[in-house]
DNA sequence: CTAAGATCGGACGCCGTGTCAGAAAATCGA
DNA sequence: TCGATTTTCTGACACGGCGTCCGATCTTAG
């Protein structure tokens, strides 16, 4: 992708690019950042901690699934564009830390709580855990034609739910089980 | 990274590069093949399906960890460069497929045998934890300073007992317990 | 209709790439 | 030892994308 190719898709021309942003990365700065709002709207349920926890986090999940299937492109042109750019790389970083703060916040609220055990490192499963995701999200629907949301919905629910809460609830069969609370 | 940049530190000028390689993405190619074979091998314990299922899990984890260690750099090189070279996605999704081969056979294998659960899809989960092996993999080790190895090992080890075994045996402290069958 | 301000596009210099033809170095036969 | 042949290296080139000028065009208001 070049600058060249995306203004050939418009009625202006190359330079007039450089009116609006500083260069590429710039453009998908600011892309990322209205992402990231709807994202973290998409997750409240399991983030604010209210209801039964499994089937908040499912919730959760649910949305974060429906932003990629949405806005996977941009996610993938930030995760590939990031390392050739110092201030998108810190953009980026930055994306990905606070979404491992609120998921390591909420890990040990629901510790203190008893719901789930003592023994893990909040901060290394959270990150851990987000690591999958966005890679697995990215590859999933950052690109036409895109994956099947339900099995990638279903995968990642087990994983997380066996990282916390300790598997025996969501290694059902793919069958579909929205719990209330 | 440029190739005046890299043969600058060789006394052997710009163009002498291009008798030996391509062009940039033509030796990370290379390299990674190098790695490959390093990688599989130590992972053997599990892979190949003898003792313990979770001690050999846990032999083959340590295995990766410790490759990752040595030549983080190269895979970090490889994950970055990927999206800019046709060719080099292809390795580098060919890398991550037979990886994801491996894994789901194993664990195919062992739902056979009664150790996994049959409700587990075992590709999805398979491409899911590969995933997240791999970028927490270079995000840790990467790039100097490196991470802590026995954090990660146990963050990873956790995850995947708990996703494939039900985890409730490897919730626990972060005590060195690798055992034999 | 005209003047002021905002917007656009042609053209330029810069830098990294990949590829020549020919120089230098290494190898070898006598 | 010495020239001939093969291998290895280098200086110089054309290409393409980037980011930035200045002059041209369009918009708006009086």
């Amino acid at each position: 992708m070049t600058v060249a190719d995306l203004m050939a898709r418009t009625r202006l021309s190359r330079p007039a690019f450089y009116q609006y942003f500083s260069d590429l990365h710039d453009l998908i700065e600011v892309l990322l950042r209205e992402v990231e709002s709807i994202m973290h709207q998409t997750a409240n349920p399991w983030l604010s901690g209210e209801g039964e926890p499994i089937a908040a986090l499912r919730e959760s999940q649910k949305g974060v699934v429906q932003v990629c299937l949405d806005h996977g492109p941009i996610f993938r042109a930030v995760s590939e564009a990031a390392p050739l750019d110092e201030r998108l790389e810190r953009a980026w970083s930055a994306f990905t830390k606070r979404w491992d703060d609120v998921v390591e916040a909420r890990i040990k609220s629901q510790q203190r709580d008893g719901l789930i055990s003592k023994s893990l490192n909040a901060r290394r499963i959270a990150n851990a855990l987000n690591h999958m995701d966005t890679t697995l999200l990215i590859a999933e629907f950052g690109r036409r034609p895109q994956g099947d949301p339900k099995a990638v919905l279903d995968t990642l629910h087990h994983i997380w739910t066996a990282a916390l809460y300790g598997g025996q609830r969501a290694a059902r069969m793919p069958r579909k089980s929205p719990r209330k609370s």
